[in-house]
DNA sequence: TAGGTGGGCGCC
DNA sequence: AAAGGGCGCCCACCTA
């Protein structure tokens, strides 16, 4: 067990306060008081690789993260861990900053949770500048105490879970929300090497040059808009306004009913095919266009701001530039600096085989022992069709109904009962109101009335509460396996972080370090002479992962790798 | 004018 | 008969 120290800057200054804690969180000394936190805390790192404990590290890792030689090894994110813990005892949601912890602690009224910064309610004035960190304390409240007491309730809390497998998995996912918050950190610090001429390049081969007057169509995107109003009869209209474009394609006698691309693409129509090419263009143009590289990927590096835990599943969310959201067009300015190389890795078909291992199902588990799922699951079951494969399986996995998929769910069923039985227990716990939680023990949200669909066509109050009962379902049914994918994910991204700093290099600026993560994919930027090596690193922390969150399962998570220099070039 | 909502689409 | 899970972002549009 590595050492904890517990940490809190000085809220003005470069300075700090230490306080080295037994794994209880009994403090094992006196606050130790250093002029310089971000040196102190190297040479701690250094001598005895502790857990750090702090209020939270998104605020707390950034302004240190400039001074210091290494990354730090992992940490206690008590904001983090207090998430996990309330939702956990049946809180779901409630407040869990520092001072909300510290609040309950002392039977003091709870503060809420400042908004987050970014988000509507952020700008509402002056909060955000007296408690930058956000800890909500109250007034003359030691942050030191604050942080050494809550991470010792929380300690607590977590030796109270009486089973000790699931209290061993679900201490595991907060160590790993814990070391993903590390990362975020570092990622958002390095970012993702991203060519500013080759976006360039890109955008004016499908738009046009760049338009001198901001705000301003692209030349090729205005085109497209005549072009489009040409097709339907010369009338102009906005192309980006739903009822104007439903009414030009009504008024050329082509009705539609939305103008989903979908819709349009089984229109057989020159206008119809227009738009759907408007559409995408102006999606990149709006979405990831010029604007945007001057707001996030100034300087050769593209800065997005990952939110931990920002999705209910444990899922990362991204604030501002969309990181999780990057056409796949663009991957083409995703190029290594001169001399490094990206390894990109992505798991395949993760989902599926974390049903497998999930459920036990014997017969679902020899399909995911290997190679491709959805080809075995064919071959088995679906007489070598793997595009029914596919579509069965994931409609199981969404709770899907419609379409002619029935069929396919029938085989399922037959062929997989433990499988399939496993998503129907899930989806029949939400439908009756419970709650669900992953492998690791990250629960779901409670059912509430943000379930109940009110905006529907009148019915009888029986239809609106079997519809929100099945939307519940639903949720619950892809909950069990989204959130234990994540949790997977998480345990990859926390083993990869540890073997890319036991790497052995000449300087920390060699080190091969984690420049994006999405969901069920990670890149690191590497020293070309490194990238084998990052490699195998890679796919000695999926199978770590696959130990740590699954035990003992024949189910194997492979990683589909490419070691390259533009991102666009992997698989 | 600002904020909220819904359509639509990008990613997994 | 049928209503496929999770997000972020931008637009038009409506309301206060």
């Amino acid at each position: 067990m590595a050492p904890r120290i517990a940490l809190a800057p000085d809220p003005h200054g470069p300075g700090g306060r230490l306080r080295p804690l037994d794994d209880a969180g009994t403090p094992l000394g006196p606050p130790e008081p250093v002029p310089d936190l971000a040196a102190a805390v190297a040479a701690r790192e250094a001598a005895e690789h502790p857990r750090w404990v702090w209020a939270a590290a998104d605020s707390g890792y950034a302004p240190l993260l400039p001074r210091l030689p290494d990354r730090l090894a992992r940490c206690h994110d008590l904001r983090l861990v207090e998430a996990l813990l309330l939702a956990h005892e049946g809180r779901f949601g409630a407040p869990r900053s520092l001072g909300a912890g510290w609040a309950r602690l002392h039977g003091l009224p709870v503060p809420a949770d400042l908004p987050e910064p970014g988000s509507a309610e952020a700008d509402d004035g002056q909060d955000t500048l007296f408690a930058p960190d956000r800890l909500q304390l109250p007034p003359g409240t030691d942050p030191l105490a604050a942080v050494v007491a809550v991470h010792a309730e929380q300690q607590r809390r977590l030796a109270a879970i009486a089973d000790p497998a699931a209290r061993a998995r679900f201490r595991l996912l907060t160590a790993a929300e814990s070391a993903g918050a590390l990362a975020a950190a570092e990622m958002a610090d390095d970012g993702l090497p991203w060519s500013v001429d080759v976006h360039d390049r890109l955008l004016t081969e499908l738009l046009g040059p760049r338009p001198t007057v901001p705000g301003t169509q692209p030349r090729l995107l205005a085109e497209l808009a005549v072009e489009l109003q040409r097709a339907l009869g010369g009338r102009p209209f906005n192309p980006d306004s739903h009822s104007q474009v439903l009414r030009a394609f009504a008024d050329a006698g082509i009705p539609l009913a939305s103008t989903r691309s979908w819709e349009l693409k089984t229109i057989d129509h020159p206008a119809a095919r227009l738009l759907v090419r408007y559409k995408e263009l102006s999606r990149i143009h709006v979405a990831h266009g010029w604007a945007w590289q001057d707001a996030w990927a100034r300087g050769g590096r593209f800065r997005p701001e990952y939110v931990v835990g920002g999705v209910v599943s444990g899922r990362w969310a991204s604030r501002g530039g969309g990181a999780l959201q990057i056409p796949r067009i663009l991957r083409r300015a995703v190029v290594a600096d001169p001399g490094w190389l990206l390894v990109v890795a992505d798991a395949a078909q993760l989902e599926p085989r974390v049903l497998a291992a999930l459920s036990q199902d014997a017969g679902l588990a020899r399909t995911a022992a290997g190679g491709d799922l959805y080809e075995a699951l064919a071959a088995t079951a679906f007489q070598g069709d793997r595009d029914k494969a596919k579509l069965g399986l994931l409609g199981a996995m969404y709770g899907q109904t419609s379409g002619d998929i029935g069929p396919l769910l029938a085989i399922l069923r037959t062929r997989y009962p433990a499988a399939m039985g496993y998503v129907e227990a899930a989806a029949r716990t939400g439908e009756d109101g419970g709650v669900v939680a992953s492998r690791l023990g990250r629960p779901c949200p409670p059912a509430s009335a943000d379930f109940l669909d009110l905006t529907e066509a009148p019915e009888t109050a029986g239809d609106a509460g079997g519809r929100s009962a099945r939307a519940r379902g639903r949720f619950t049914r892809n909950f069990v396996i989204q959130a234990s994918a994540a949790d997977w994910a998480l345990a990859l991204l926390a083993a990869l972080r540890r073997r890319l700093a036991e790497l052995p290099v000449a300087t920390a600026a060699d080190r091969p370090h984690l420049v994006f993560f999405q969901h069920d994919e990670v890149m690191v930027h590497t020293p070309a002479n490194l990238a084998d090596a990052v490699a195998a690193a890679v796919e000695a922390a999926a199978d770590e992962a696959r130990r740590l969150v699954f035990g003992d399962t024949p189910v194997r998570f492979p990683l589909s790798t490419a070691v390259v220099e533009c991102y666009a070039d992997a698989k």
